[in-house]
RNA sequence: GGCGCGGUAGCAAAGUGGUAAUGCAGUGGACUGCAACUCCUCCAUCGUCGGUUCGAUUCCGACCCGCGCCUCCA
């Protein structure tokens, strides 16, 4: 089956190629590490996860680098707010990161370069644009990319270059040539915390350092670069600009961007302050919700942060868990076995367009239908139908859960005021007793207590179980 | 103003030139001591107006509405 990827580029979905066959080099833009994650941060890191996984599954080699950005300015200025050194603090967050990710279930990258630890490419490559013309330095120490040089400057963002002139923001003394020039190096003021470098102590601009970290990473051109919804202007447009001019090559062949995530019709994001953390977050969802809310609409979609969405998101994963309860020694299936599979070949038919979760989502809950159906009659077969199930979920990285674990401790939080499994179980000891007296009413006040608790029991042949609303 | 994305059932969300997946909620039924779960059933003329077509929600145009980027933000 073929791959399509839509590209930021060319604006249209796209059969994909890879530069070397059965390989696939991507790079995605990771965090600034000046403050904890938020959930529109876990959207980019869990769409390029299960991008990751899928591919992989697919028998895709992929090479996947994801930086970290640890020079900055939000980083000097929060630092300091702080009263910590700007390391200390780059430290915290990204160990915090590394903990979020963890629980959302996303794996680390094959590399993950930090800016501090690559320095030189940095300087070399400004060196290089410099040298070309592509750059100029100033009095102060500055670096600036000469835009007017690089022709196709707009190309990813779909913009007129002129029309950017006309648009720009000019600060008043500005040493650059041309409004639209951006810094590749900053000088650095007294105190502040400096490299050495040709033209003077510094740090980078902000763009810079994923040409040079890219570069170095994975080459010159490589096959994908994505990132979130708010970098195709002007980060990725700078650093086409910038590594294009550096190397004459074409830098990147499918950009991918995802979509925002909104708060009330508005965008998430840190100029706004109307964002969520993810540690946040994870107090009051369980990381599965979480993860499935995110993969429940297509990546490239705005989606809604909301308690309403989130709680829609755990009454679907509970449709899955409430399937897979009466089997949880099954184990999934190896992909290699489900070639036959109709359920499969539709799985992976929908996430090889464009990586369409939705879709493969409604294809499991499909199969979701037929292993309840199966089940009353052919348990052997509903077996199977399971080890598929929980195949297809792995590829997601969802349903890993013990499903009892899940249907009984899915509601987080509105745990202070509620029962413990102890207590639970025991009222429902004492209703199965009343249940054997024919004494019904009785059984029904338990019913009823439970349900006020957020606790629901269902009876079948094999005895009584409990979940948690 | 420039560029781009989107408007599909109560909500969420896929998709297709030949009258529309899936999840939650709702309807009626089977099952159940009663429930829950499960299964079956029902529930949308796809923003508006034109055009192309034998036929459009799907293609084209106009319009209305919402959103994003254009400045730091994933």
């Amino acid at each position: 089956m073929t791959l399509h990827i839509y590209n930021t580029l060319t604006r249209q979905k796209e059969v994909f190629k890879p530069i070397e066959p059965g390989k696939i080099s991507m790079y995605v833009c990771g965090i600034t590490v000046y403050d904890y994650c938020h959930i529109g941060h876990a959207r980019v890191l869990v769409a390029f996860d299960v991008i990751t996984r899928f591919l992989r599954s697919q028998g895709w080699d992929v090479n996947y680098v994801r930086n970290i950005t640890d020079i900055d300015d939000k980083i000097l200025n929060r630092a300091d707010e702080n009263g910590e050194l700007y390391s200390d603090l780059t430290q915290r967050m990204i160990d915090a990161m590394h903990e979020d990710e963890q629980e959302l279930g996303i794996l680390p990258p094959d590399m993950e370069p930090r800016a501090t630890a690559h320095m030189d490419e940095i300087i070399t490559m400004v060196q290089i644009l410099v040298d070309n013309h592509y750059a100029y330095a100033t009095d102060n120490g500055d670096v600036y990319y000469r835009v007017s040089r690089f022709p196709e400057y707009g190309k990813l963002s779909n913009r007129n270059p002129d029309d950017l002139l006309a648009g720009a923001r000019v600060a008043v003394g500005d040493i650059k040539e041309d409004p639209r020039d951006f810094a590749l190096w900053k000088g650095a003021k007294s105190g502040e915390v400096s490299w050495e470098s040709p033209w003077g102590p510094g740090r980078p601009g902000w763009h810079i350092e994923c040409s040079a970290m890219s570069t170095c990473c994975l080459g010159d051109t490589f096959d994908i670069h994505g990132g979130g919804p708010d970098l195709p202007f002007p980060h990725h447009e700078n650093e086409i600009a910038q590594s294009e001019a550096a190397t004459g090559k074409k830098y990147v062949h499918y950009w991918m961007h995802a979509g925002a995530v909104r708060v009330d019709d508005e965008k998430m994001s840190k100029s706004l302050g109307n964002f969520f953390t993810i540690r946040e977050v994870l107090k009051k969802y369980h990381p599965e919700v979480v993860r499935y809310f995110l993969l429940s609409s297509h990546y490239r979609s705005p989606i809604s942060y909301s308690e309403d969405n989130l709680m829609e998101a755990k009454g679907g994963l509970e449709r899955f868990y409430t399937a897979l309860r009466p089997f949880a020694a099954v184990s999934a299936a190896s992909l290699g076995d489900l070639k036959g599979s109709e359920y499969y070949q539709r799985f992976v038919g929908s996430m090889n367009d464009d990586f369409n979760s939705r879709e493969a989502l409604a294809v499991m809950y499909d199969l979701v239908r037929e292993i309840n159906t199966v089940a009353k009659t052919d348990i052997k077969q509903a077996e199977g139908l399971v080890a598929e199930l929980k195949a297809m979920g792995a590829v997601l990285d969802i349903l890993g859960t013990d499903p009892e674990a899940f249907m009984q401790g899915s509601s987080l939080v509105d745990g202070a005021n509620s029962l413990e499994a102890e207590q639970i179980e025991a009222l429902i000891a004492d209703r199965v007793a009343a249940k054997k007296a024919r004494d019904f009413s009785r059984a029904d006040a338990i019913r009823e207590e439970l349900l006020s608790q957020g606790v629901v029991l269902e009876d079948s042949r094999e005895g009584t179980t409990w979940r948690r609303e």
